[in-house]
DNA sequence: AAGTCCCTTACAGAATTCTGTAAGGGATTG
DNA sequence: CAATCCCTTACAGAATTCTGTAAGGGACTT
């Protein structure tokens, strides 16, 4: 799991309750928080030139103005300028921002790995936001995902057919014997193998679980 | 897979469409067909006399009075008759019946082992309800499903848990691990076998791919 | 015709799932 | 206290999944 993690957000109920549910649901050895983009900058600035770097950035959008002078405004600036100094810094947002259009934007802009929007579950999809990027995958909260990060990919009828047959419980084989008997090809486990395997590239999943999943909760089958 | 199915549907169109199906979707030697509910019973006590049984029937509840006279005149009848004489019969009702109480007695009265929904999606649920039936296991269509043949078991907070790990793609091994981190018991993985194996019989799930399938798509989890 | 790309298939090995057996502990009952 | 039941856990073996390599064929390009 990440060794190092820095939590930006200025809300202290908000940002109390992110790093204690961090702290309970993963075994981080490090986690900081700032109330400040200037702040949250500073410090990643520090970590990185005592070469102890930030292995992952958890930043609201929107900062209140108060008394305090600043230079870095937003979650977008602070992201921004965090973006030139250590590039390959993992950024989760979270805010209450949930248009799919400004969200689209953050990951193609400015190559957010992560996007969760504050909310009912925002907690629970912020852990599994954490666990994705750790795994060098991205995650949308459901309720935003439109063209977002993934499913940009179609399934054909081949790819349906399948998944769907592993949704009834069927094995490789069986599905590969079914095929066969209706003279569909190809049929072969081989390339049934080869297809699922390229559907978890393409959506992300892990396994045949999480492909299926994903894609039940996505009407896609 | 089934050798002898027999079909009873007074609708040309419909048993057409059964007997089509049902022949190009599964290797089934002998499918016959019946119009009437008399005749139906009579080509059952017929074939079992010669010691060439039906394994299958698959039946309406409804069928329309017209000039044939007739001692057996719905479905229910048939079934009941033919329980008398091969009790081990499986029996698939595919009707309009769209009552979920009516459709609870039919499996706990008469003992039926599927019931088909007709509509929109009645062909293909039927070649599903064919699919579980020969595997010694029932079949509702979905929009029935209430308390009728299963999910009359429920999660608790410790299989929630599991299958939503599961659906998020993670390992067993994986899950064990979690489960001691946050001091959760039990967390061994031999336990979350156990567990998962248990829901299998409960929900009539070949595997965890069918089990996720059915409690995702009844938003369990 | 040769080269390239993509798809299908076979095969193999490691990891994981699934199923069954067995041992031990705690709670309940007689 | 002994007997019983249920849950947890360990372990083991078979089946299945997952991943990678490799061979062959068809389509397309040059």
């Amino acid at each position: 799991m990440f060794k190092k993690v820095l939590i930006a957000e200025d809300f202290q109920d908000t940002n109390q309750g992110i790093v204690e549910t961090l702290r309970t649901e993963f075994n981080i050895p490090v986690i900081q928080e700032e109330f400040y983009c200037d702040k949250a900058f500073n410090r990643l600035k520090l970590a990185l030139a005592q070469n102890e770097p930030f292995e992952l950035l958890v930043t609201d959008l929107f900062f209140k103005k108060d008394h305090v002078d600043r230079k870095l405004t937003s979650g977008l600036e602070l992201i921004k300028a965090v973006r030139e100094l250590q590039p390959n810094l993992k950024v989760i947002v979270n805010s209450m921002e949930d248009n799919p259009a400004k969200v689209n934007t953050l990951f193609w802009e400015e190559k957010i790995n992560a996007y969760v929007c504050k909310g009912r579950h925002g907690l629970s999809e912020l852990v599994k936001a954490v666990q994705e990027v750790y795994h060098n995958r991205t995650f949308v909260s459901p309720q935003i995902s439109l063209n977002v990060s993934d499913n940009v990919f179609e399934l054909d009828e081949f790819d349906i057919l399948i998944l769907k047959d592993l949704a009834d419980g069927l094995t490789k084989k069986e599905i590969s014997e079914r095929l066969k008997q209706k003279n569909i090809t190809p049929n072969s486990e081989s390339t049934i193998d080869k297809r699922v395997s390229k559907l978890f590239d393409e959506f992300g999943a892990k396994n045949t679980n999480h492909l299926l999943a994903k894609l039940i909760r996505k009407d896609k089958i």
